[in-house]
DNA sequence: CTCGTTCCGTACGGTGCCGTATGGAAGAAC
DNA sequence: GTTCTTCCATACGGCACCGTACGGAACGAG
């Protein structure tokens, strides 16, 4: 974080964006709140952007790069299926600012700037923990269908985690207890109900 | 939808507000847009409220009433734990214009005035559904876990219908096969993995 | 019909943001 | 150090919304 920076560049115009997203949502993407952030003025901004539907764009696209394959790679490095659950599981839990980009994000996905990204981002990421579930031993459907319940409640627990994260397990133990549970639960082997 | 109403009440005006929320988020609850909505104008609103708070204030104590018991009363009327957890799971998939309500007011669970009537319901549903749980024949702490599970997929299950309608099983063999998934997971006997 | 209260339309000033115009500073080239 | 290009600050007009002031219409009571 240069303190004051002479010149700027047009990534850390996007990088601001990305943060403002973060803490106010599409909303506090504004030019001259975040000029003023940056210790600049529009003059700059218009330099660099054509207007601020290009900074939107541009910042999305900087969110796809950044966050998307961000999740899959970091996940990856697990080695089995169950514990790359439990890995996609673990972040979710504590990391409050990268919960609040993602549901952030998530809530304007109306916006005709934001929409083809997120169905983009959400269909690669639904598709990668399908592939997990079948790695798994689940038959294709019910990889499918296991796969948007584990997403679902990933989006969920966001969700939570950046509004309300006091409702979450707080301490190691009861996160690791928490774990358990829904690994247990996703895993667990199909068998109808009733 | 009276077509011309000559005069209105405050009751009008959080009802235009809530339906507000639904399609626009808390943005949209903008004193002279809902007003043109209403065919009145800012003169009829500014006696009945002293200011865009004073609605905004209104419109969330709304939202509690109607919304927060109505999905518990909804959830009541099936039979045993199952059958509730399965009605729950049933009514986010479909209706997503209750799903984009819910979900842009979890978006600014942020706002001073929005903070405490969502802290107030999202404790109350995650009372109500561990109780479920517990009646179901979990453990106190299982129960617990199982309901934040239960409740984070139902929250982020509710995000993907209102933002991602495509992605969820669209007829109702695809949901009915679905929903077997779910409850025969999130009911699956606890069980240790690995 | 009259009068008082309730309710609302219109007009105005204030604010925050967008986008444009323009002059000029900061850096590279030589 | 002159020149050219790159980058930015200032100043301006415009728009959408908030909140206030005030006059007048709509209704109930007598």
């Amino acid at each position: 974080m240069g303190m004051a920076q002479r010149r700027l560049s047009a990534e850390d115009w996007t990088a601001a964006a990305l943060a403002a997203i973060a803490d106010g949502g599409l909303p506090a993407v504004a030019v001259e709140p975040i000029a003023a952030r940056l210790g600049a003025t529009k003059g700059s901004f218009y330099w660099h952007f054509t207007n601020r539907d290009a900074l939107i764009e541009a910042t999305m696209q900087l969110w796809e790069r950044a966050c998307t394959d961000a999740i899959i790679d970091m996940v990856e490095t697990a080695g089995d299926p169950p514990r790359k659950l439990s890995l996609l599981f673990t972040t979710v839990l504590g990391h409050a600012r990268s919960s609040r980009l993602e549901t952030n994000v998530l809530a304007v996905a109306d916006h005709p700037l934001v929409a083809p990204v997120v169905q983009r981002v959400t269909r690669r990421r639904l598709e990668y923990v399908e592939q997990l579930f079948a790695e798994a031993g689940f038959a294709p459907g019910e990889a499918a269908r296991r796969a948007l319940l584990a997403y679902s409640a990933y989006v969920g627990q966001s969700q939570l985690a950046a509004r309300l994260p006091e409702l979450l397990p707080a301490d190691v133990g009861a996160q690791g207890a928490y774990l358990d549970t829904v690994l247990s639960a996703l895993l667990s082997p199909p068998h109808s109900v009733t």
